[in-house]
DNA sequence: ATTAAATATGTTACATTATAACATATCATT
DNA sequence: AATGATATGTTATAATGTAACATATTTAAT
């Protein structure tokens, strides 16, 4: 596979593509794995993916519940759940939040980059971090189970917009 | 300023050591900023730092509590927010817990590593990471405002004891 | 087709973490 | 002693997440 890391989504980027790739792309795995991708987890996924913008459990139970399902908190956890075991969704420690994957199937400790502005999240998946992080670890007889590399700040797009 | 990173404490450490430290330079960092260090203050730090793994804002309540003092929420997470804005306690995102800092005062960006065997954290300050998260985001386009890098695994003195 | 096992969902209740809002107290300076 | 700033007390509630058990649906074997 490619070291190509994904950069900040364009504005103008069509995002009916990411959303019917997130979805195919989920299937697939879900085929391989022997999972079943479900009604609600379908619609979970796609809620994550309405835009690259980490999305909270509740805002995705009220996004349900206005379509008329019943649901709890349990319905969109477990569904966050299973995502995440799939490795197509992430979670946001310093959000409390979940976005989609950009790649997902493969292995990957990603690296998060998000936008305090405008709440808009870069997944990359750079060895050259992964490397030296590890390599921090190793020194100091450290075996990583999973790392949370989450980073704040002002993405390009915002930053050409001055004062706000 | 040196690049010596803090490994793992050993566990046969003098911790009253590590105590002394942190409240002798809370009180100093507090003096030179012009801030009050309080009796509730003092107390807070002072549990962070009973160990070298990170305490929830409610253990730290409970304890609070135990000793007769009377204690709600907001008092733990005023002494924490206080604590936090000096730099004295880092919170971390992942385990939803704060634990004391090992050289307060200073410009950081710290990394975390957490033994999720024995809870025992590892602050770091590698330059090397930082740097290249740094790059990896620049070359983005983003500006870093502020990081959360925290990694899960299994310490040292930990994977000595096998089976567990 | 029928049943049994496994998996998924519904539902209620509650646990955990964190904050808002307002009252009171303490401290630092005049 | 009076004032303003800072800190704490107190009540209530928001936000995030989970336990436990009932029901439904799917899968696969009979």
């Amino acid at each position: 596979m490619s070291e190509i890391s994904a950069a900040f989504p364009s504005p103008g980027h069509n995002h009916d593509h990411c959303v019917d790739q997130a979805l195919a792309d989920a299937r697939s795995v879900c085929r391989r794995r022997g999972a079943r991708f479900t009604e609600q987890r379908a619609r979970v996924l796609e809620l994550i993916w309405q835009s690259h913008r980490p999305l909270g459990a509740y805002q995705i139970l009220d996004q349900l519940r206005t379509e008329g399902r019943s649901a709890q908190p349990p319905t969109v956890y477990r569904a966050l759940d299973f995502l995440q075991d799939l490795g197509l969704v992430h979670r946001l420690a310093s959000l409390n939040a979940y976005c989609g994957c950009v790649a997902p199937g493969a292995q990957h400790q990603s690296q998060f980059l998000i936008c305090r502005e405008c709440g808009v999240v870069a997944e990359l998946r750079e060895q050259a971090i992964l490397r030296v992080v590890t390599e921090a670890a190793v020194s100091r007889g450290f075996r990583i189970d999973e790392t949370s590399i989450e980073v704040a700040g002002i993405c390009p797009d915002c930053a050409r917009k001055p004062s706000r």
